[in-house]
DNA sequence: TACGTATGATTCGTGATACGAACTAGGAGG
DNA sequence: CCTCCTAGTTCGTATCACGAATCATACGTA
């Protein structure tokens, strides 16, 4: 129905059995998939375990977060307000600009982020365990390139 | 800290400013911002856009829908309801199994899944617009070995 | 200094999402 | 019939995400 259908150009790669578009969904929904799966494995949400994560080398300010995590003030705002009611980050009010807050890792929280982001590292590139290291680079390459320009 | 650190290994593919790993979760989120994006167009959420787009085929037992979605029966019974609520879809009783119940689309929903199915593509290619045709090709092909064997 | 404005963050109310436990209804085998 | 299994729903709870309104602080300018 669209152009999605992809032309072999290879002889190695094979007859593709789906478009770039139809894959990147499923690859999003992979990854969704395992940090949800990670998460679990430490009583976290996906939500709260990319707020660790996003932390792990130091403190970053809500404005910041907000915009690493496509996440409204306000949803940060909770999000932050559920974590540290666990007691795995804390904010700290800026000296130079008394109007941002740095949210930062409890020693609970450093470790949960460590781990999290070990696991989660870990698993992804076990995705890619049986392709060559060639293709790998290449592959991290192109994704860096579609990623690029897109915040 | 870990292995993440890529090495470049040619000449053409620059210094990567990220592991595989990160550019997943990167990937990941950007995909999902594009479906939250045309979900909101059409006044949907993307978990709503998802459902819809699984079911352009035909209809699907709500068990199956489910596993393709990884949603808890509860949850996939949840997301239906609401979406039949606005008049998308329709629960049909499976005469050969009276359990079973089949989700498809009424023809608002055909038209919102195709239009959101169509607008997503588009988006997604676009993404790797200025990637060459070839190592889009290959992008593709090691999406696809990357998916495969995940369910 | 005082005023107006812009910005960072929170509060509040609402709807959507996701889960598990308990439950209902229907099939399958003895 | 009785038991076991499977497909879905209901219910209660917590989280998530948003927008509008609000508060506090910074900053420019008169």
């Amino acid at each position: 129905m669209t152009h999605t259908e992809a032309v072999p150009t290879e002889a190695g790669t094979a007859e593709p059995e789906f478009g770039l578009a139809v894959g990147l969904v499923r690859l999003a929904g992979v990854v969704q998939h395992v940090f949800g799966e990670i998460s679990r494995e430490y009583d976290l949400t996906s939500q709260q375990t990319q707020l660790l994560c996003m932390l792990v080398n130091g403190p970053v300010p809500m404005a910041t977060l907000s915009r690493l995590l496509h996440l409204e003030k306000s949803s940060l705002t909770g999000l932050v307000d559920r974590v540290e009611r666990r007691g795995l980050v804390r904010r700290q009010r800026c000296a130079q600009d008394r109007r941002v807050w740095r949210v930062s890792l409890t020693d609970e929280g450093e470790r949960l982020g460590n781990d999290t982001h070990r696991d989660t590292i870990d698993r992804l590139e076990k995705l890619a365990g049986d392709i060559p290291a060639n293709d790998r680079d290449q592959l991290t390459a192109l994704i860096a390139r579609m990623v690029r320009g897109t915040g």
